[in-house]
DNA sequence: TATTCTCAATAATAACTCTAGATGAGAGTA
DNA sequence: TACTCTCATCTAGAGTTATTATTGAGAATA
């Protein structure tokens, strides 16, 4: 039996959305995507300048690689696509769902809520300032029970 | 090559104590640990109470692996065993850390800092309420790049 | 009564295999 | 310059097998 029919296993947004289509996580996709979410939110970045920043960090991927896997994760609705008029593209980070989202998990059928709240993103923007962390996102996980399953 | 060696594959914390033990995660294990968290903290069942519930919300576990499974979660630590003296034990969730922790999780080294935070919790406890879910425990996380990785 | 032991049956999961999807290098295109 | 294509090589992950931990039922123990 394969891990992915365990009880427990919790995968990633970019891993789910490859899987379900067959297509697979791999480190090169990670670290594209990985560059995007460290440089954050509202900072677009050429093909080259992605390549050049991975060469960098000592994390070589081809060119042809990272043409390839910009272009999916724009389809898949991960980055979104800038075109120059000076001509070329630039991508950037695209939030997919409400920012600051917060998840009401039920621990017996796994149902999910959304909700937002103001004072949640205050506080993990004083805990990472306070440890000199970066912020990059929060999300608070609520384990509960749904009206159903009590 | 098995899933265990992927890149962003989250596992319980009960799952991870076990696997790195030899030991397994089995439904029945995760039956008799979720009883205790849908309980709540400070509540305390003996072994047949446990056998009892169980039955009742017929998940079929037997005594004899509710015994095993008893003391194998007091010896991961996540039970408390009390000794009655009227004879017999009970069992307890024991709070593995600091009620209401948080995390501030670097995405690139992955140190992790816990912290605690009054409004979080609050916010949890109104986002249930509304939904009408009950309350097990919430936890923030938030993303972020520690002084050392920036 | 409360708990543990025995043992055949069951099943979690590590390990291995296999295949199609992905990559790298470089040539091709506009 | 900005990107795409080709193709040999590589590898993610599905599928399968095999091992051995775990379970259930009931007897045994204290």
């Amino acid at each position: 039996m394969s891990l992915s029919s365990q009880y427990n296993v919790i995968t990633s947004p970019l891993g789910d959305g490859l899987h379900k289509d067959g297509k697979r996580l791999t480190p090169q996709r990670l670290k594209v995507l990985n560059l995007f979410e460290n440089i954050g939110y509202g900072k677009h970045l050429s093909a080259e300048e992605v390549h050049e920043k991975l060469v960098k960090s000592s994390s070589k991927v081809s060119l042809a690689t990272i043409y390839r896997t910009l272009r999916l994760l724009v389809q898949m609705g991960l980055l979104h696509e800038l075109e120059l008029s000076e001509g070329g593209h630039r991508y950037e980070l695209l939030s997919n769902d409400t920012p600051d989202h917060h998840h009401l998990i039920c621990i017996r059928c796994g149902r999910t809520e959304e909700f937002e709240n103001e004072e949640v993103l205050e506080a993990g923007k004083v805990a990472a300032k306070i440890n000199g962390f970066k912020l990059i996102e929060s999300s608070l996980n609520v384990r509960a029970i749904c009206p159903n399953c009590i």
